[in-house]
DNA sequence: CCTACCGATCGGTAGG
DNA sequence: CCTACCGATCGGTAGG
């Protein structure tokens, strides 16, 4: 348990290199723009941080673990097929929406591309251990009869319809949450009334 | 018609900086890219545009236009709504992954934000002229029973499982854009076997 | 469209 | 973590 009174100048380099990150992108935000987010001078953030993609790393794999957490943790339930699969599809949006991870996770979505090549191996191999969640959550959907289609093209079109919604949900906009995770899941698996 | 041997240098530095921005992203592409792809001195782009960012706005209602035009093609069909929706998300998707406008398609749905405010605008109200054709298509697809939700978010979240499909797809991967557009009819309108 | 260049800014470092 | 700085690179321009 740490106290919030005790600074932890490394974690708010981070924070504010996923805000600035996900508001202005990677290559755009400059070592000056987290130092100046932090009430440092330009030159400190190097006192945690050893380059610039040393904290996009960090921030990208903040994001990624605390995904697969949340959505762990819920996948798992004993309930019905259907019970996990909303309430999975909860968990990824409220990452990916919600206040606390919403930079890590959207820098994590699209600047990944700036990760050099050893650090985005580490990244996928999460990737496809997370996405593997998702597959047996449609298997499960498929063999109680609530989808036609759990390939992988159903699994990827899905998650991008989850994900894109970091490019258009305002928080402040008229649906919640919640509801989008039911909306989407009762287009995948079907009407009721 | 345009001569295929009459050199047009514009057209040139268009697709090469849809090329570069697609690959590197906008901030991270210099003009010493675009003017190396060219075979130009780094000073010459600067002929043809004012600044990096009027090519970048080139380039970016380029791809709008390709989309919206593409759609629309296809749109006012007067088959059936299933017909007609299919052919929209194939042709959606053949903007977006084949081989022609793909670098236009993909700058626009990943560089916008480096617009500014104007040229935004300006590509805002082209974008809500080209939803406005899927919300009416959903709309048929209901009247016709075939979905159950036709809402603004079922739109979003579909355009979403669309556009995504540009981080995961392969053009020598085992699936064709034939195929993928299937697939995504058949998650939202429902199973056949 | 090239040559030659400029001022600004960038990521990063040495020394304390 | 600050001060003071460096070399490299950037977008853009004047003059031809």
């Amino acid at each position: 348990m740490t106290l919030t009174e005790e600074p932890n100048r490394r974690a708010d380099i981070v924070r504010a290199a996923g805000r600035l990150f996900h508001q202005k992108g990677y290559a755009a935000t400059t070592i000056r723009d987290i130092a100046d987010a932090v009430g440092m001078r330009s030159g400190s953030p190097f006192y945690h941080f050893k380059t610039k993609h040393d904290m996009l790393r960090a921030v990208v794999l903040e994001g990624m673990d605390s995904i697969n957490q949340a959505v762990a943790s819920v996948a798992s339930s004993d309930e019905s097929p259907r019970a996990a699969f909303e309430a999975m599809l909860r968990a990824h949006l409220e990452q990916l929406l919600g206040g606390e991870g919403r930079d890590f996770a959207a820098t994590l979505l699209h600047e990944s591309r700036h990760l050099n090549p050893e650090v985005l191996a580490e990244v996928v191999t999460l990737k496809d251990r997370y996405e593997a969640m998702w597959q047996k959550a449609l298997k499960d959907l498929k063999r109680a009869g609530l989808i036609a289609d759990d390939s992988r093209v159903a699994r990827l079109l899905l998650l991008g319809a989850l994900n894109w919604t970091v490019q258009w949900y305002r928080p402040d906009g008229s649906e919640s949450v919640e509801q989008i995770a039911q909306q989407l899941a009762g287009l995948v698996i079907g009407r009721r009334t």
